[in-house]
DNA sequence: CATATTTATACCTTATCGGGTATAAAGATA
DNA sequence: TATCTTTATACCCGATAAGGTATAAATATG
């Protein structure tokens, strides 16, 4: 499981929120939601970061090396 | 602009290559790349992450507060 | 166990991304 | 200046992402 879905759904964990609740906040749709936390790559960019941006985050280019599995 | 741009620009720039060697060498098309640089959001993450591998790095959720601006 | 909530899968439609191509504009070089 | 290279803009078309909906499966809760 990459980055983003463990980013995503240990966020909304902590929230307390389902991902209709998520999709709702976010702007997006159900689908989108569900297909982010299944890992889906071909998602639009700023689709990805409307959902990030209800946790303050957005998608930056960082070196592949230096991505430790975070779950925070 | 926005950190996906500059980043962008200046591997490339640093690499000696015009847009069409980047798009080549990513495997996508010659637009793509001109909307990648002109800071297009709606872009598939999937063809973005193809460009940055060439330069080691991947997108990546992080902190909207903790981003540099970035020139590396 | 039964029931309710949440998440996953499937189908259909609309919107648009991405590629290709052509043309124009901008930059560089002589 | 004229010429060459690189980048930008505009158009068409096929492929598919995203949304909506419905159903099924999984997970919780009693």
């Amino acid at each position: 499981m990459n980055n983003l879905v463990t980013f995503i759904k240990n966020r909304r964990k902590i929230l307390g929120l389902t991902q209709q609740d998520l999709a709702d906040k976010a702007g997006v749709g159900l689908r989108f939601v569900r297909e982010l936390e299944q890992g889906k790559e071909t998602l639009r960019m700023d689709k990805v970061n409307q959902v990030l941006a209800l946790f303050g985050h957005e998608l930056t280019p960082v070196d592949s090396k230096q991505i430790h599995v975070s779950d925070e």
